[in-house]
DNA sequence: CAATAGTTTAGAATAACTCTAAACTGCTGC
DNA sequence: GCAGCAGTTTAGAGTTATTCTAAACTATTG
């Protein structure tokens, strides 16, 4: 169940640990579309799965994933990050009633007109977020 | 020097109270080209200029005049919100080492490849984001 | 299996706000 | 002009998301 965790900790060269083994097993083992969480989502979760494990380090890993490039973090509203699982290039619809993230493939994108980079700095992503609202 | 900042406040229906007027013409007398602050910025700048204003006026300023349509809230970075002057259309580079935000005219921009809107949801409004780090 | 570097964790600390309730002030009507 | 009141301000307390601390634990290596 957890060797497809193991190896991706192992890759990303952190010391496999029960609970990143935990934690990686939830975030990634059987989604293939991708998610989104936030650290309290991934703890309530963890603990219903009776994980034993602290929000510290729900933190602490969600954090370490996204500087191993396992996760992507998405700020689309003040006060609570978002952590992806999907960290290709893509964009996002954003639910601003449910708070639901959807993603948008990048490829299927086209953005033209973007002003040139200013000198001595390099685009480190662009993001694209539709914002909807119940009709 | 407020008469601006005076006929702002009465078309917005908010009473012009001191405090506000201050706010106001910091915010928008003299920066025709739109600026983006925090509160703990707006709040420093105020207390500069000698004006007598809280830091939770500042906060409740901004957001009265985000409500108002006077300003626009951007975020871009987990933790800290950016108030906005120029609610017209438009998108952003952002200087991740700085932090500092610069518009980008949203007619310079096209937008291809969208997926359809789903039933029941309208846009909102849609924020592209270019994220600039040092090269 | 010992040694140790890396990890986890409870709880304290911080940062960015928001709330409360009391004091104050911009309008309105007289 | 001023009373009266709704709307506003504010100090300080409260909240929430997140990070820090430092002590206890564990994966890895020899
Ligand atoms: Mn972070
Ligand atoms: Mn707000
Ligand atoms: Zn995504
Ligand atoms: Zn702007």
């Amino acid at each position: 169940m957890g060797a497809a965790a193991y190896a991706r900790l192992r890759d990303a060269g952190l010391r496999p640990t029960r609970q990143r083994l935990e934690l990686a097993s939830l975030l990634f083992d059987g989604h293939p579309r991708g998610r989104h969480v936030t650290a309290e989502m991934l703890f309530a979760e963890a603990r219903a799965d009776g994980a034993r494990v602290s929000l510290a380090t729900v933190y602490n890993t969600l954090n370490q994933f996204t500087g191993a490039g396992l996760l992507r973090e998405v700020v689309v509203e003040p006060g609570t990050s978002h952590f992806d699982t999907n960290t290709g290039d893509h964009h996002h619809l954003y639910f601003e009633d449910s708070g639901e993230l959807r993603d948008v493939d990048a490829d299927r994108i086209e953005i033209k007109g973007l002003p040139p980079i200013p000198r001595g700095a390099e685009v480190a992503r662009v993001d694209v977020i539709v914002r909807l609202r119940r009709k």
